[in-house]
This record gives C-alpha cells, structure tokens and sequence, in this order.
DNA sequence: TTCCTTGCAAACGATTTGCATTGGA
DNA sequence: TCCAATGCAAATCGTTTGCAAGGAA
C-alpha cells in the first residue's frame, strides 16, 4: 500500500472520469497519502510549503472527492478535512481529541470489526434506512493533551 | 422525558453556572428537544419563524454547549448542528444520509450497545486515548431519498 | 443600579468563484 | 489548436463580535 502504488490506483481512476492527473494533485495525494489522518486544507497547502495555492488545493480537493478518491472528514466546527477513500486506505475509525480537535486513524483487529459490521447490519434491519459504510468516532483525548 | 422535564433540568444546569435561563433560550431547547436529529442554528431560527434573531441563536447555542446542555454535531461542510447532551437525551448514534445531508438519531436496543461499550473499549486498551464518549455514525440513504 | 441579555451591523475565517493565463494532448 | 488546469483576487457563507439598548435581580 506505497504511495506509488496509490498514484496508479488514483492516476486511473482519474482516467476514467476525463480528468488529468497533474503535479498539483499528485502532490496533494502524496501529503494525504502520508499523513497519521484526515488533514484539511490549509493544513495541507502549509505541508507542501505553498507550493500549491491555497484555492488550487481547494479545487483539487473538490475534484478527487467527486472522483472518490478523497472523502471529506467533518470534526470540528468550521473545518473540512480530507482522507484517501477506503478503497486505498483500508477501512479504519477516528478518534477525536477534544483537546487539541485532531484526528487519529485506528484500524480495528478484525474480530472487533467483524463485531462492529454485525452491529451495522442489525441497525439496517431495524430502521429505514440503507447503510453504505459506517465510522465510530471515538472522543477523547490523545495521548499529548492528557496530561 | 417530556419538554418541560427538560426545561427544568436546563433551568437548574443553568443557574449553577449563574446564567439565566431566558424565552429565547427556552425556544431553542423547545426546538431541540422535539427534532428528530441535530440542528444547525439556520434551521432553529426557521423553526423560530425568526423570532429569535440568527446572531441571538448563535449566542444561546454558544452559552447552552458551554454549560454542557447542548452537543456539537459535524456532518456537514461548514454547518455545525446541536442536540441536546446525552444527559438530556440519553445516548444514541446517528444515520447520515448521504442524499440529503439530513442526521437522524438512532437508539440502539441494550444488547447492542452494550457490544458497542466492549469495542470502545477494546480499543481503549489498544491504543494511547482515553476516551469519553464514542458515536457511530452510519452513512447511507434516509428513506426518502432512497428512491 | 448593576449585570446579563439582546439586536443590529460590521467583521471574520473557511471555502468558492470569475476571469485571464498557462500547459498538455 | 482546444479545453482542462491554474493563480490571483473578489465574492460567499456560516459564524462571531462590538456596541448601544433593554430587562431582570
């Protein structure tokens, strides 16, 4: 799962909807694609030192989300931050500090997943409605604000 | 758990933090307590029929999460909505609907969330986070846009 | 009177957009 | 050449804040 690997999954579905794989967004994939979790984007407009305009890493991000590459990640008031799709990144949850607001991703041993996935179906059963995916969100605080 | 149970809860919540519990600030935790999901303070001055000016809502949505009466919910580009803490409301997870943006509040049967409670857990003991509150948030299509 | 609360308007910060320019296929 | 992509600046949108007026203790 190297971040080359994740430029040719991305390069080709680029390709598929008509959109080119620039220098721009390659550099906005490799900060995500290397990042401890979602990030937003001034956040990742400062990690590539500016190169990259902030309205243009504004508009890359609207184009790999309308490709399904990047999903929007909404923790904190204000804020939109992104991260590589599962398709890339593998399924994982978030947990949330309510001290310094970041975000951290975990990826769940597979029995606690295989026990999160029976707790989804079950709620499909019982409501209205057709789950396409699920995230826990865990608030805490990381190992830095608890003090 | 009526509306005026509420109330008298808020009321007395509020005045340990020496803050009064005004009309306006009653409308809203009216409006609050008796939606089917969060609210962003858009639609509770609607829901007002703008009785409460937009600047005011915000003030009392300000002052109800400082004195730990209402939760932030972020599910939305730029939109902040509010519920009614868990103390209130008691505990429960959220359905996304990825048609219209719209959150709908889901309990979960006993069983279940007692699963959920061993997952956080879990997940406490694998990781460098305390937690203090968790949520699921399921994405997927509500009823009515799941056409 | 003394503070808290309110209303309005101006200010803010994140995000979006218009427009002219650049760069690939 | 032709259209997508870019950079900059101006515009938008949700939210916050300054300040003067209103109200409860």
């Amino acid at each position: 799962m190297s971040v080359s690997s994740h430029h040719r999954q991305v390069e080709s579905r680029l390709a598929d909807s008509g959109v080119r794989y620039t220098p721009g967004r390659r550099a906005v994939v490799d900060v995500l694609g290397s990042a401890e979790g979602p990030l937003g984007a001034a956040e990742i407009h400062e990690r590539l030192h500016g190169r990259v305009p902030l309205s243009s890493v504004y508009r890359t991000l609207a184009v790999l989300e309308e490709a399904g590459v990047l999903i929007p990640h909404f923790a904190q008031k204000g804020l939109t931050r992104y991260e590589l799709a599962e398709w890339l990144r593998g399924h994982h949850h978030h947990l949330v500090c309510i001290g310094c607001g970041g975000v951290e991703d975990v990826t769940l041993p597979d029995p606690l997943e295989a026990e999160m996935d029976r707790i989804v179906k079950s709620i499909g059963k019982l409501t209205e409605f057709s789950a396409t995916s699920h995230s826990l969100e865990i608030e805490g605080r990381c190992a830095r604000c608890d003090g």
